[in-house]
DNA sequence: AGCATTTGACCTGC
DNA sequence: GCAGGTCAAATGCT
């Protein structure tokens, strides 16, 4: 797991805190902006937007770089937990020795980089494959597990966990770990008007839900994977900005109204939620 | 038949 | 030892 070469491990330092100094830069010329909206402007002076967007892609750069790190411990990982007990003298716990049965064999991932977000829905803008569910103690309602569909074919370790709020059953809690190092898997990314209500977009759409899809309050395992590979809404409509994992950081900067109960809540996990402009996005390393 | 979900097993971390 | 997180066989659905 700690086997990585010293000159890759340097190389990723130096991409990272380049990308971090740049977007602490940004965050300063925020600021600045903010202390003065009517400050000097020019042409070549970045916009509010382009700078939150500027941020964001660093974050997300230096994510990127750290979640590839973690994936090439993760190999080496595997590889070792691929040998067989003979061939590491490994003595087995389990009794019928079934090699292939493997459940449960997993390297359990860090609480690092959560983000919470609470909504009536538990679909959000990407693609997830349900992979377990728990029965959560003290808990009325069991804790469902997702991963992104792309995990597979790109690697994408973005996981999130989904459970119905207690005092609030028709809200759903889905606590999000990890980011997106894949691409295309945006379901249907909708623009945030300044008319749009966060409700907009959490639910939904005529056109991206099923016929009979009246059950997400109720059932407690809804549709989760739907493959509607809709393309008309490209990216670059909505901004110049070409990172199309930015986006749900974006649009959760309009999330607000369902956070009301979060003081009610008492959350295992390192969080912070969207109470306006800055605190929805967690990073932890 | 192929893919997604369910569910019990089993591992990790506290 | 326990609770929670993940895996993978079994099952269901299209």
């Amino acid at each position: 797991m700690s086997a990585l070469c010293p000159e890759h491990v340097s190389a990723n330092k130096e991409s990272i805190i380049r990308e971090l100094v740049e977007g602490k830069e940004c965050a300063s010329q925020l600021k600045l902006l903010f202390q003065n909206p009517s400050g000097p402007h020019d042409t070549t002076t970045p916009s509010a937007q382009q700078l939150v967007a500027k941020i964001l892609r660093s974050f997300a750069q230096s994510i990127s770089v750290l979640t590839s790190s973690e994936a090439d411990g993760e190999i080496l990982a595997i590889s070792c937990n691929d040998r067989s007990p003979e061939e590491s003298g490994e003595s087995s716990k389990r009794s019928p020795p079934s090699a292939k049965d493997r459940r449960g064999c997993y390297n359990r991932r860090k609480a690092a980089d959560t983000r919470t977000k609470i909504s009536q829905t538990m679909e959000d803008e990407y693609e997830w494959r349900k992979y377990g569910q728990k029965e959560i103690l003290n808990s009325k309602f069991p804790r469902s597990y997702f991963r992104c569909t792309r995990k597979h074919d790109q690697g994408c370790k973005a996981v999130k966990q989904v459970q119905r709020i207690e005092e609030n059953p028709e809200m759903f809690l889905t606590i999000y770990i990890g980011v997106h190092t894949c691409k295309d898997n945006l379901k249907a990314p909708e623009m945030v008007t300044d008319s749009g209500h966060w409700e907009s977009y959490l639910a939904p759409t005529e056109s991206n839900k099923p016929p009979d899809d009246d059950q997400k309050a109720s059932s407690s395992t809804p549709t989760v994977k739907q493959e509607y590979p809709k393309e008309d809404t490209p990216l670059s409509e909505i901004t110049d900005n070409s990172d199309p994992n930015l986006w749900p950081d974006l649009k959760d900067f309009e999330l607000s109204e369902p956070l009301k109960m979060l003081d009610k809540l008492d959350f295992g996990v390192d969080q912070s939620v969207g109470f306006g402009t800055d605190h929805y996005l967690h990073l932890e390393y």
